[in-house]
DNA sequence: ACATTTACTAAACATTGTTTAGTATTTGAA
DNA sequence: TTCAAATACTAAACAATGTTTAGTAAATGT
């Protein structure tokens, strides 16, 4: 009887809506307006129905958290193909950084919201980290290592100082519309340009206003 | 009859209570966990009577958030003091981040819960901003206009570039602590020293680890 | 002395996430 | 075919939240 694995198909395919619903509800009115009774009104079940595909709320919370990393990760990919690796930096933050600022919410719910960075990280000793996150990191970590640094600090370090640096410009942006009053790529510009030229002393001062 | 100004001496007392209790449950419990009626039980009143002080939850949320900016900026001062601009600012960065780090729960009422940013940084349209945050701010865009710049941007915009810097390390080790897995203040240290050094040009090299 | 303001509470309301108990329906074998 | 068991689902309840309402008791000012 092939009918268990159509009644399989159908459950995967209810779930799948149940994580459509919960992606329009995010994007359209935000993370904190995403409750079970909005996604079961959205699907036309109950809301226990719910929590027969999904543990609890914060289960599709991460999920939606992993899928939007992985989305990230294919954003950046044509970046990281770039030969010159100071020109490969340049590109990856630029697009890391319209990444955040097209998807607010997505770039919020993985990087800012309490709980759900670590799940894409590992750290939550339960949950083992996913792999997407390793690899985008890892082309990080062998770009800086391509680098030839006059700074006294592993590629690892300059790493994660580089993800710092645009993680810093995206959430004050998101945090704060207003304030930081040049915009995103205003900023990126000059740290990126500062931050290259201070860790590798040479001194390129063009800007990365090439792509879009 | 002074009656009346103890009355309001008592209010005022009161409405201290409770920001008090507030602040205590966020420190040991973290902002979320913050209820109103957490606080009338700490307080021994119904939680109606704190609708009598605060407007909303979210009232007692922007006072503590003031308070916490305050704090950060006094926190700041003697960084503020020091003559040399690149070490004034060496040394700023490393107090904020030292501020960040111990004030886990603070700094992210302040910097990184959606709403809080824009009290204190104004553009919240409806209340003005609280002149601490420009003066914390000026201190910035004042010792950047100190540097000798090799780089085409306002004093404004290094500003706003060096703050999103640290602020990019403490809110990354505030959401996930195990991933960036140097410490903040080695994040700090490596960021600091490109940063400045492609700012300025010039080849400091030393670390900023007097301090503590 | 007494109307009014002030300070407060008990109870209710609406909205959350989540659980429970129960009901059809489907499945798989006797 | 028949029927126990698993499956898919719901209605209703529960507990916790922010907030409002209606009412009470005490202090205040005239």
């Amino acid at each position: 009887m092939g009918s268990s694995e159509r009644r399989a198909r159908h459950k995967e395919e209810l779930r799948q809506r149940i994580l459509e619903a919960a992606r329009e509800i995010i994007m359209r009115e935000g993370f904190e307006a995403l409750t079970m009774r909005k996604i079961a009104e959205r699907v036309e079940y109950s809301p226990a129905a719910i929590y027969l595909h999904f543990r609890d709320r914060d289960e599709i919370a991460k999920q939606l958290s992993r899928e939007g990393f992985a989305e990230l990760f294919r954003a950046l990919e044509p970046a990281a193909a770039v030969e010159d690796p100071v020109e490969r930096l340049r590109r990856i933050a630029w697009e890391y950084i319209r990444f955040g600022m097209e998807n607010p919410e997505t770039y919020r719910l993985i990087f800012m919201e309490y709980k759900y960075l670590a799940v894409v990280f590992g750290g939550d000793s339960k949950e083992r980290d996913d792999p997407t996150s390793r690899a985008a990191f890892d082309l990080l970590v062998r770009t800086a290592a391509e680098l030839s640094l006059q700074v006294d600090a592993t590629p690892q370090q300059i790493a994660e100082t580089l993800w710092a640096a645009v993680h810093g410009i995206v959430s004050l942006k998101l945090t704060c519309p207003v304030f930081p009053m040049s915009t995103a790529q205003e900023l990126e510009s000059i740290m990126t340009s500062a931050l290259l030229r201070g860790l590798t002393g040479s001194g390129q001062t063009r800007t990365s206003a090439d792509s879009d």
